[in-house]
DNA sequence: TACGTTTGTGGGTAGAAGTGGGTAAATAAC
DNA sequence: GTTATTTACCCACTTCTACCCACAAACGTA
């Protein structure tokens, strides 16, 4: 999908703060491309997490949703169960954003975060929630092994 | 995969100082393609090692988590999984690299590495878990050679 | 063999990054 | 229109990282 340049790499352990701020990762920042002009869309993600997506990379996923055909029913719900939990967010100049309190609240974020890297968008979680989504995971290694293999890794 | 010219070979027995910081072989220094940067992507490897990976190697890697298909939940399970452990490491003007505290831990990592070329990309050990990788794949030397056959070595 | 250059190792510190908080300005509520 | 609340902007401090220096050992050349 992306090619607006962005490339998210790495893990962090960061803090969200009494103002419902959290740092965006000084490599992170620099990894945003400069058309996005330190604006990211933040909303829910399909695991439960909050999603990051730089302005230009959510301009793409904006077209994905305009080319669904809404006449239909359940395009419309999908369309509208993942737009309305979306909004714009904008780092100030000591590169932290501020969180949607409804978005905090579904990704069960309390003072503890990890912000990971996803190359085209960046994800924000607590930090239980990522454990336990990893073991959801375990005992699958032969899955992960044919996926690394079709895509020769 | 690799069309960016890289080149690494051979093996070095250095260390890793106080700081986490390991020298990167003068000669693997000089094999870096310039488009590069001085910058690697150092991760988890497949086995348990570092790989460096060159910054314009990773890309490619990169172009492979991008094309799967995340709206599956293994896949964004896979991508997570390796890429966030990644993250980009540029080496100063001695030659080093700063490691990752989260990757010296996962590869076992004390005073004394084992860097390793292995052409496109290059593995930082563990000089004991070398060996026992070594040791493991010992009595397989008639599959080593249906592989040396295969691609007519 | 002698000497100059390059390379690897150890360490100090200036500057960058993350955290916590105050308040002016903007927006919402009455 | 006024008041209350929220948001955006700014500041200060602590911790971490990037940059620089020095030196010994190894290497290459005359």
């Amino acid at each position: 999908m992306d090619t607006t340049g962005n490339s998210f790499t790495g893990s962090y352990s960061y803090t969200l703060d009494a103002k419902g701020r959290v740092n965006i990762p000084a490599k992170m920042r620099k990894s945003l491309d400069p058309a996005s002009d330190s604006t990211f869309v933040a909303t829910r993600g399909s695991d439960p997490c909050i999603i990051l997506y730089p302005a230009t990379v959510w301009k793409q996923v904006e077209a994905k949703f305009i080319a669904l055909n809404k006449g239909k029913a359940l395009n419309r719900h999908f369309t509208r169960n993942f737009v309305r939990h979306a909004e714009a967010v904008q780092y100030d100049s000591q590169g932290r954003v501020a969180l949607p309190a409804g978005l905090i609240e579904f990704g069960g974020i309390g003072k503890n975060v990890e912000i990971v890297g996803m190359i085209d968008r960046i994800e924000i979680w607590d930090p239980q929630r990522l454990q336990e989504m990893e073991s959801r995971f375990a005992g699958r290694e032969d899955e992960l092994e044919a996926i690394a293999n079709e895509i020769d890794l």
